[in-house]
DNA sequence: ATCCCTCTTGTAATCGTTTCCACAAGGAGG
DNA sequence: CCTCCTTGTGGAAACGATTACAAGAGGGAT
């Protein structure tokens, strides 16, 4: 493969006109220019990204540490980050965590060690001082969708949506459809996204006079056989919820499955509702209720966040707003097909 | 961050020492190791891998380019060769081509620029001699579930499914049932997974003394919405297919809609079947009755395939059986109800 | 004492860029 | 004609690691 060398040879020139030329530094003649261009166009020369990073001290590239692939919320968010991070000129490495803090700790050391210029973060469950280390010793970083409270000393821009009015809309859907006991499955308490949604159910219920028992509460662990599991243990209940809502998309998966294979059916035995919707929602037995985050929105805004960071521009927190999608899932006073407008 | 030549200075030896220590060179003392240990531990020092790399010409990173990460199949597929690649010492990569041969291209480019050990391809459509280029010009390339048929002059080893017998019992199975107008949605025809799954589903039905009419084949490009708009043209056909086979899943999703949209049922209006099955085929409504490539096996081997050229010993083309999985989109000779053992 | 190993260590070259600095050439202004 | 800019260029020093080579120390055999 040729090198700067090579292409300097060739064009007649020293590797710093080469350099110059090929960087747009104004001081370079036409000619030289020009013979630059031609002989790297022949020999087909590609600078080594490489040797640049290690002169200039910056990668372009931008690390992503999401808890788990698999789920269609992170890849659309995943997609979305690379989208943007691509306009601006950056590279992305994906690191899947998997739920699990020592893959976590595993990615962002990795990614630290490849001198990446910024991280983006959804960080998993359990107590990681790597990651707030990593921060506070001067790498940018972002996190989007979870956060971890203890980032205060340290300047981490938290890009999220805010479920909470979609929530209140949800409980009153749920009332409105006559649903009186409500059951929630939660994640993982240490996260954000899992004590967060279960709050907000509880203040939307409050302001309906309704409680939510302990026996109400599921803990799962975002994956769907925690969703499963906590349906089943729900509907052993002497008095089963009338209606379940699942904190992330995987768990409203396995309690479908759990429900079904009982023998009862969504939503006329129970109602089921979700946080997070994903395009596959419009397609299951019956279409599922859920709360939908803007997800490409938090993707590109929190890639805005740590660029602005990286470039020494301030970076501030955003929160967006989730919205309610009434499907049949909950009872039939939703759409009860298919609407041309929904159409993409 | 602290460098080599502050461990160095830090223990009382030289960075060649340092070095040595490091990377578990038989010849450095177990004082001075301990040392270097030490002292390693207390400036909380990584290396730099973009040095390393840049020395050593290796920067144990594999390139995965893919089609469409919102494709579970390709994230099931990106997951097992991160995981695969981990356990080999690599990391990965992931570029999202997006079914567009100009990503595709960006990609790669940008790939070999960061200099990458290997790269595994699951290209588009589309003719772009870069790929091709890249691998005679001596980087190692894995072709993964789709090839490019001009490769035979360059040695690029191919880990893909053979879905021809699983094809035969699908057939088969729809025979069985009762359907005698069988209809396909291809992918696009310059991938090979685009046009090998029509050859298959034509000869399986030539054994059954069926024919495959031009009007039955509609032309898709692998995305929900051109499956929604070829299920439309077959339901508008003076003789409307009784079964339809999508050639992927994104697509037997819009034949999904397509035929909700127009208030008819699957299956008693019309038989449904999808190359690649996925975790959410089996909560559709109705569960539908895909092919299922061994998609986590697939990846892995090719990432062997591909370390194994890396590291100079000779890979081969890998060639995985798919398997028929009946569910009951095409009729009821498949599960009426989940089953206990089905479960994960 | 000399020679010759082996074991451990340090010095310095190297990877492919970018960029600081010096410098030559040419034009403008005195 | 000298000085002072401006413009374009090349030489060489980084960046942070690995590694070839040289060399000192110690030990055993002669």
């Amino acid at each position: 493969m040729p090198g700067i060398k090579d292409v300097a040879a060739r064009a007649g020139v020293s590797v710093a006109t080469v350099s110059r030329a090929l960087n747009r530094h104004p001081s370079v003649s036409e000619e030289a220019r020009a013979r630059v261009l031609a002989a790297v166009e022949e020999l087909g020369y590609r600078p080594n990204a490489v040797a640049r990073s290690l002169r200039t001290d910056q990668t372009r590239t931008l690390g992503l540490v999401i808890s788990d692939v698999m789920n269609p919320y992170f890849t659309e968010l995943a997609r979305a980050v690379e989208e943007e991070a691509r306009a601006l000129g950056y590279s992305v490495i994906i690191g899947n965590a998997d739920e699990r803090p020592e893959l976590q700790d595993h990615h962002i050391r990795n990614l630290v060690d490849r001198r990446i210029d910024g991280l983006l973060v959804s960080p998993t469950d359990g107590g990681t001082p790597l990651l707030l280390d990593t921060a506070r010793a001067g790498t940018p970083v972002v996190f989007v969708d979870r956060w971890i409270p203890g980032a205060d000393d340290v300047d981490v821009p938290v890009v999220r949506s805010d479920g909470r009015g979609a929530v209140r809309d949800l409980v009153a859907h749920l009332h409105r459809l006559g649903h009186r006991r409500l059951a929630i499955i939660a994640g993982p308490a240490a996260t954000t996204t899992g004590s967060e949604r279960v709050e907000a159910f509880r203040e939307a219920l409050a302001a309906h006079g309704l409680e939510l028992p302990d026996a109400y509460i599921g803990q799962g662990d975002f994956q769907a056989g925690s969703g499963r599991r906590a349906t089943e243990r729900f509907l052993d209940l002497p008095e089963p919820p009338e209606a379940v809502f699942a904190a992330d998309n995987l768990m409203a998966l396995g309690a479908l499955d759990a429900v079904r294979a009982r023998g009862l059916r969504v939503p006329d035995d129970i109602a089921l509702a979700a946080f997070d919707d994903i395009p596959w929602f419009v397609h299951t037995g019956p279409p599922v209720t859920a709360i939908a985050q803007p997800t490409g929105e938090l993707g590109r805004a929190a890639v805005r966040a740590l660029v602005d960071r990286i470039e020494g521009r301030t970076a501030r927190s955003v929160t967006l707003p989730a919205r309610l999608v009434v499907r049949r899932s909950c009872g039939e006073d939703g759409e009860t097909h298919p609407q041309k407008r929904s159409d993409p």
